[in-house]
DNA sequence: TAAAAATACTCCATAGGTATTTTAT
DNA sequence: ATAAAATACCTATGGAGTATTTTTA
């Protein structure tokens, strides 16, 4: 079997045309006819139905397999390249939120000297989205903020960092900004700008916008915490924050929100699976330094 | 990267000979080096340590994972190609063990006349080795036997057929013959017969012996079920054994044993993963027939 | 010096190209 | 008539061969 197939198969499968899959890799079209019939001969089955009064290419049942199974075995080649990489130049990683990792790094950075040439920060700005690195290992450590303490997966573990209760954010002209401390009924007319689903702070901000009948009809969502910030101090909105997300900005007042939820900042690390040694060893001392830092100021 | 690469570097790393792994796929040694070449450029790696002072080839950590990789790569693509042929001739796979499949198998065949054509059993000998091939998922369904009622992994589905008592086997002019009830105090000096390591049988049969301080020192084992009843035949050992391993042999003598292990016959369905959507009404169609006929014999 | 791996070159099998035909809207 | 896939035929890259050299035990 030629693995170059199954990268046309699989462009094919995706494209459903042989046409635009030879275009996706530059070569020509009969190409890929040639690399189908080589599939389909070596398997004795047809991947692809011939009807052609049909408007367009299908995939068989046994096309659909081949198709998911070209996405695996290609993963998994991938990631091969990517750990021999790794291996070969000693890289290690570290996934990073920006404005969470702004605030930490500077204290943890130092401790790390002796991994900082090898050391490449993987920047993500969503908390979900580095969860889910974590998770299938494509990076094997990660700072991620979450609205529980604890993860409860057995293949990660867990260090406390920090624990944040949020805030609401307004402009100082804002008619909410006269008071020291805020409850959710004072609230429930505001309009909000929050942070585009996936990130952990939507989630936090939906979980406690249901938990307290909060008028979600006059939301607004964006991707960038820059935007989120402005759009507050324009006064239009109102902010469910912490306040690492809002360094800096002397047009923002911070209120204090009675029964706030909470922000945990905590390092993530994947001990299931193959790592390099040398990723291995930056991970505990990461741990070793994290703990040093930090214990105590968590519960 | 080409997959042929992948083949032979994992032959390089298991005969460690550039030679030897040129012989196993009858082509000449200077294609194992080239071939390990283009391996080494496209990843930027040593993947064997070139120290010809060293007597033999050595992997590098970077080989070592490539090694590891490759075998699962393969594997992968073995099991897609073994799944399409599956899926394209409609075959579907039941795993059987000889002795007590040779019992449960004529009732059980009727029900299953709409598969007949398509049906391969795939017979094992090894209790153990049946459920790490459902495990593995290279058979999807399989009656086995085993120490315990019940298996507790959440991926399989496990059907009772039958439990079976363990009797103590000897041939009619043993001198244990003449008893109808024995207890284990009465065998702690007997010679034994048992399957080799890897059948339910022999650990039963060693967990019993350990818990009841029976000398094992002259316990002998053997790999064919009947080469173990023809020792029992002459006399110069006992077996322990259920009744279905000892089919229409006149010359042994069946005794009954206080407090016998119990050997418990299931059908495993592999409930995770793919398989054909042939395999997965058969397994459903097994489960109903199974639980119709057998339901009731257990407790 | 013997045995194993690396290098040098030669060759042909085949992946991919172009041109064309077939099929269906 | 047009657009997409299949077929026919050609070309050239590179995988594998043979012969030879290098390396070290």
């Amino acid at each position: 079997m030629k693995l170059q197939d199954l990268y046309y198969f699989r462009q094919l499968a995706e494209t459903r045309s042989f046409t635009e899959a030879a275009e996706a890799f530059y070569i020509s079209q009969p190409s890929i006819s040639i690399a189908l019939k080589r599939l389909e001969d070596e398997f004795n089955t047809r991947l692809i139905s011939r009807d052609r009064s049909s408007k367009s290419v299908q995939l068989t049942e046994t096309g659909e397999l081949l198709y998911k199974r070209s996405q695996e075995i290609i993963d998994l080649i991938d990631k091969t390249k990517k750990d021999l990489h790794d291996m070969e130049t000693r890289e290690v990683h570290l996934g990073f939120l920006p404005t969470i990792g702004g605030h930490f790094l500077p204290s943890i950075m130092p401790h790390l000297s002796d991994y900082l040439p090898s050391l490449k920060l993987v920047e993500e700005e969503s908390s979900d989205m580095m969860y889910d690195m974590v998770k299938t290992n494509q990076i094997s450590s990660a700072i991620v903020g979450s609205d529980v303490p604890e993860f409860k997966e057995k293949w990660l573990t867990q260090i406390p960092i920090a624990v944040r209760e949020m805030h609401v954010w307004v402009a100082p002209h804002h008619p909410l900004a006269k008071y020291k401390r805020l409850n959710a009924r004072m609230l429930k007319e505001t309009s909000f700008v929050t942070l585009a689903k996936g990130y952990t702070h939507q989630r936090m901000f939906d979980k406690w916008a249901k938990a307290n009948a909060i008028d979600q009809s006059r939301v607004q969502f964006t991707n960038e915490i820059q935007t989120a910030n402005s759009m507050i101090a324009s006064g239009m909105s109102a902010g469910l924050m912490i306040d690492l997300l809002v360094r800096d900005r002397a047009d923002l007042v911070k209120l204090e929100l009675t029964h706030a939820p909470k922000f945990y900042i905590s390092l993530l690390v994947n001990t299931s699976s193959e790592v390099t040694s040398d990723q291995k060893a930056f991970n505990d001392k990461l741990i070793k330094v994290i703990k040093e830092l930090f214990s105590g100021e968590t519960p």
